[in-house]
DNA sequence: AAGGCGTGGTC
DNA sequence: TGACCAAGCCT
């Protein structure tokens, strides 16, 4: 029963582990607070922690509550967003903030349904919020959980293609607790990002090493069902990248001063009307400009 | 439900 | 060098 072993292990070395060795990250400091928690969720959804932390400071600086970011317009948070990716984040962050002012009075809520009903909040990100930010006691299944348990529990290489069922195994492995479940979800982050990596994991330097299903079965290569990157070089996002980019930094322009050098016309355009359709940028008076809200 | 969606660092 | 990877979400 390798999920009983895991669980053991988890309680009673993991944890100890991540009380000593966890990094002091500005959302992990005491009295953080929902909001900061909140963005640093969004901005943590694919981007490294070390590309968000000057962001999440110079975020919070400027809009310290979700009513101070929804008196804003949309633009600004898409231009503040600068280079952090994925720029529709920026977009339904501040859709977020709106929503939590006018439906929630300006808390972040604490209950699961609500968050998830939040624009840009899925699965992890609504419990996320509701354990660091509340500590209360749910599964936090993130990409560092769902391979630390494939490894751990089901004995294999890389976790299979993500579903409900990641969440069940999760909780299988919490304790009662709720402060306990919440430390305990953190340190299998914490593990899967610093130790029980994607490529090269540092099995020698693993405090669940003995109880680790993977390890005892001799880290057999399994089936990889990763879902391939398509590549950048050369690609739509790239170019809504490059568009993006351009009205950030230089304001309203002509559709054709927009990276006018591109070397794929129908490509530019293609951009630019999937940038519009998404609400990103918008056309004003023959402009176009970020969304004025 | 499979694919689209940025950007930069690493090996 | 190019492919992989990074605290996902939406449609």
């Amino acid at each position: 029963m390798p999920e009983l072993v895991v669980r053991t292990a988890l309680a009673e070395t993991l944890v100890p582990w991540y009380r000593a060795a966890a990094r002091e990250l500005p959302w992990r400091a005491p009295g953080f607070g929902a909001w900061g928690v909140l963005v640093s969720e969004f901005m943590l959804q694919q981007t490294p922690v070390s590309r968000v932390i000057p962001h999440l400071e110079a975020w919070l600086e400027r809009w310290p509550t979700p009513a101070a970011l929804a008196a804003d317009a949309p633009a600004e948070a898409v231009r503040q967003w600068a280079n952090l990716g994925y720029p529709r984040r920026a977009l339904w962050l501040h859709r977020a903030a709106v929503e939590i002012r006018d439906r929630h009075a300006g808390v972040v809520p604490r209950d699961v349904d609500a968050l998830l009903a939040l624009t840009g909040i899925g699965d992890y990100t609504a419990r996320a919020v509701a354990v660091f930010a509340y500590g209360d006691r749910h599964p936090v299944v993130d990409t560092n959980t769902r391979r630390v348990i494939a490894r751990a529990v089901h004995a294999r290489a890389q976790p299979g293609a993500p579903s409900r069922r990641d969440l069940a195994d999760m909780d299988g492995l919490l304790p009662a607790d709720d402060e306990a479940a919440a430390v305990m979800n953190a340190a299998t982050m914490e593990l899967g990002a610093v130790v029980c990596t994607a490529r090269s994991p540092r099995c020698g330097e693993c405090p669940i090493r003995d109880a680790c299903a993977w390890v005892a079965s001799g880290s057999p290569a399994t089936p990889d069902v990763r879902r391939r990157q398509a590549r950048y070089e050369g690609s739509d996002r790239q170019a809504r990248g490059a568009v993006l980019r351009a009205l950030r930094e230089s304001g309203p322009l002509p559709q054709e001063a927009v990276i006018p050098d591109w070397p794929d016309a129908r490509q530019r355009d293609r951009a630019i009307a999937t940038l519009v359709s998404d609400g990103l940028i918008e056309p004003e008076d023959g402009l176009l400009q970020l969304p004025r809200g």
